[in-house]
Parts: C-alpha cells; structure tokens; sequence
DNA sequence: CCGGGTGAACTGGCCAGACCAGTGAACTTC
DNA sequence: GAAGTTCACTGGTCTGGCCAGTTCACCCGG
C-alpha cells in the first residue's frame, strides 16, 4: 500500500473512555440491571482518573437511561433495565428543534398507529380486549362531563393498543410522537378539540377501532386507525401533507 | 378542594437546572443552532455555580447532541442544529439491552421502509428518482464483485427512498433501526447473505420496488417493500413473529 | 505599507482535596 | 428481642489549580 493516509488525529477524551467501558459492560451482560456500579470512589481508583471525570461519565450514562446513582445508596449507582424516557426525549427535542413539522409527525403517528392496531387485531389477548373495552365504555360514560376525564379514558384506550401490538418499539415511538404532537398543538393553538361534537367524534372512531380489533380483522382495524388520524389533523395540514396521507392511506382517496 | 396531596418533595439537582435552562434558551430559539454559548466560566459565574456542575449539565446537553465543546475555541460551545445520531443511539443501546427482539425491530423496520416506499412514490422529484436508478444499476453491475460494493449500492438505494420521503423523523428511525437489525444480525450469526444468489434476489426485490415508485404507484410500492423484507427476514423470525408479519402484510398471505 | 510569525490571553480537559446532607447498617441500649 | 443511636460512607457541590491547545492581536521584518 503507497497510499498511506492519514488520519485527524483526534484526542480521545478521557472520561468518554469511561462512559465507553462501563456501556460496554452494560451492554453486554456483564452488569445486569438491578445490580449496582461500584461507588464514584471506587470506580475513580478503577480507572486511574479523578471524581469529576468519573462524575461526568456517569451523568453522560445517566441521561442515556443506563444507570441512576442516589445519594447515601449504600450500593453505588444503579443500572436500570431499558426505559423510553430518553427515546422519548430524543423525540420531543428533535421535534421542538424547528426541524420536525407537524405534518411529519402526523404522518408518522398514522404509520405507527395504524400498524400498532393491525398487530394488535392478529395479537391482542383478553386481558387487553377487556382494557379496551373499559376504556371505551368510560369515554362513553364522560362524553358529558369535563373533557379531562374524557381525555384521561382516550389516553387509555390508545395506551391498551399499544400494549396488545406486543412491539415495544412501535409502542414507545408511537407514544413519544404522539406526546410531541400534543406539545406543539398545545403551542400553537388552542385546543380546539374539546367540545361535545369533537368529543363524540373521537368515541366513534375509536369505537370503531375497536370492533375492528376485537373481531380480528387486521386490514379494517389499520384503515379505521388511518382514517381516524388523518380526518381528525387534517385541517391543520398544508397541502403537501395532504398528499403524503392520501399516498399512506389510499383507501381514503 | 379539600383533597390536598402533597408529593414526593424531591430534590432538585443544581446542575439539572443548568440543563434546563440552557435547554429551554435553545429549543426556544433563543439561542438558534451555529450560535456559541458563553464559557464555561462565563456560565459558572451567571449561573452562580462552580465549574464542575456547569461541565456536568454540558455533558449532559452533549450527550443530548444539542451542544459541542471544542478545547481551545474562543467562544464557547458551539449548538448544534438536529442531527440523527442520539436518537439513533438510543435505539442502538434499547436494542441490545436485551429487551427488543428481532422480530420487533423487523416488523418496526417493515412498517417504516413501506411508508417511506408509499411516500416516495407520491412525493419523489426528479433528482431523487435519479439517484435510485443509479444504485440500482450499480448494484447490478457489482452482483458478480465483491458483496461489498454491492451493499454500498444497496444502502445507498434505501437511503434515497428515505430521502424522497420527505419525512427526516421518518428517514432516522428508519436508518436507525436497520442499523439495529445489522449489528443484530452481525453478532448473531454470519452473514449468510453474501452469497450471490442471495445478492440477485436482493437486486430483483428492489428493482420491483424501484419501478413502483417510478410509476407513482404508492400501493404497489408499499406491497413491494413489505414483500421483500418480510421474504428476507422470515428464516430468522419466530411463529409469533411470522403472525404478526401476516397482519402487517395481509397481502402475502 | 503589508504580510507573516510570535506570544499572551483565553479555551476546555482534568485533577486534588474538601465540605455537606443524606442514607443505612451496625451497634448499643433498654 | 426490639427500639433508638451512632457512624462510616454515599452522592452533590465547591474551591483552586494545572495543562495543552487554539486564537487573535500585536509586532517585526520585508
């Protein structure tokens, strides 16, 4: 090889050489979650570096969701087992970061959505049959009341498919968008979606999920969960993102 | 209300109220990515911390991929705009620590690449379509070399779909996941895909999908991607896994 | 007058040592 | 044996310092 190329020699930070070692032993089974990491002043003689580094090392793992220390633990920092909270960060940030606009979150809630309830129609066991019954009914019973329990009840409803897809990652993902969906309607506009009709509208559609599921049809409980997305955002979308949900749901056209 | 009930009165990190701070001032836009922050001993001073609690909080914040501090440069980190790489971390650590399966981030991956397919074909310009059918020839000119250009060639044809999707939350988590299921598959088993009849059918399956989204035919290119990864995947997948394949692509049944 | 080299004034990376308020387990006391 | 006390140790924070690298203004030679 006459070739030889050199490459930026770029300094390696130590305290991401700790951060590195201690995800590697996470990652690969070595510590479980539930056991703990060796005190910062044990692990600081460990490594041969100071207690800040080894505490910056730990706040970088920390906010990764990989442990969590708490003061006068007797056992050192905690390794925690897989979480969605920093997914779900991850996905508020980009979303707020000016980049993300509404009309991509919605298609991708209606992607996730609506496949969550075509797993859901082939997977969902009795136990979650029932949690979505329950939901359902108690919307129906607070269709009259405060929108607050009303909304309470959805959250469930949607929460109980999630759960029956048996996929975390559509679960947390679909959450954490539909959560940033919530933030930046909320930013943007006020709620508009709390009057009776809009209410009633949401039960009927949901109710439809439902049945959907419940009899396990797959196909019908994707395009229920499709076509209760896109009519319920599409007013607040601009005529690009109209065209991205007629090519996702096409039985709407 | 005569229900009052206090909660937990948990203490409040000094260093968590740096971050969330500098946090609020740039998703705001108060501070607009390109823009410096102050030094570190700036901030200690405004804040009215010491130096390693404001380092820990930048940690954090870099850890986030909302900040870089470079050694040395006059004017303090520097913010970044959105890129893909925490959130792609984080579905990298959630994947390996243990609790996601094959068969979800498959099924995540099906559902994902067939939306993008669905949306490319309504959305894709001219340029875009371009740079598919250059992949796709030069993965028909390497079927015969090496698998390594060959599966630049590939990547490079998905990474166009994801792009004429015009959706970036879209285009990362797709990229994210499949790069998930790579390392999965890596450290599970051999690559046994290498081979060149396993190269040929690669090549035919993304032709059909190239085609598709040629014609504009979101449906069909949605079928078409689903097909080819649901074929490609279906060996390594459990029963449950092949169940909920079925009900994501009902069509191959 | 202009350009290039030099050095001082920063930057972030890292360390040593210390104090504090909690926690929890061992220990003492009843 | 049970209840209360003590104390070693935890993480959170601060002070003060050193180092290597980057910048930029200044100065000197052309």
């Amino acid at each position: 090889m006459n070739k030889v190329s050199f490459s930026r020699a770029v300094p390696v930070l130590t305290y991401e050489r700790v951060v590195e070692q201690i995800e590697q032993a996470i990652v690969s089974g070595e510590i479980t979650p539930g056991q703990h990491l060796p005190s910062e002043r044990e692990l600081m003689v460990q490594f041969s570096v100071s207690r800040p580094t080894v505490r910056e090392a730990l706040r970088v793992l920390q906010s990764l969701g990989l442990i969590a220390s708490k003061p006068g633990s007797r056992s050192g920092p905690e390794v925690l087992s897989m979480s969605s909270e920093p997914l779900g960060r991850s996905f508020a940030t980009m979303a707020r970061i000016a980049s993300l606009s509404l009309t991509e979150l919605v298609q991708f809630r209606i992607v996730l959505e609506s496949s969550a309830c075509q797993l859901a129609a082939a997977l969902r066991n009795g136990e979650q049959l029932e949690k979505m019954q329950n939901a359902v009914e108690r919307m129906e019973a607070e269709v009259t009341n405060g929108s607050d329990s009303f909304n309470r009840a959805d959250l469930d409803f949607h929460a109980s498919i999630w759960e029956a897809s048996h996929n975390d990652l559509l679960k947390v993902c679909g959450q954490a968008v539909s959560g940033s969906i919530l933030n930046l309607m909320n930013e943007r506009m006020e709620r508009s979606a709390d009057t009776a009709g809009a209410m009633r509208e949401s039960l009927e559609r949901d109710r439809a999920i439902y049945s959907a599921i419940a009899s396990g049809d797959s196909v019908a409980a994707g395009d229920a969960a499709r076509s209760a997305i896109s009519r319920y955002f599409a007013e607040y979308l601009d005529e690009d993102g109209v065209r991205g949900l007629r090519a996702l749901a096409p039985e709407l056209a």
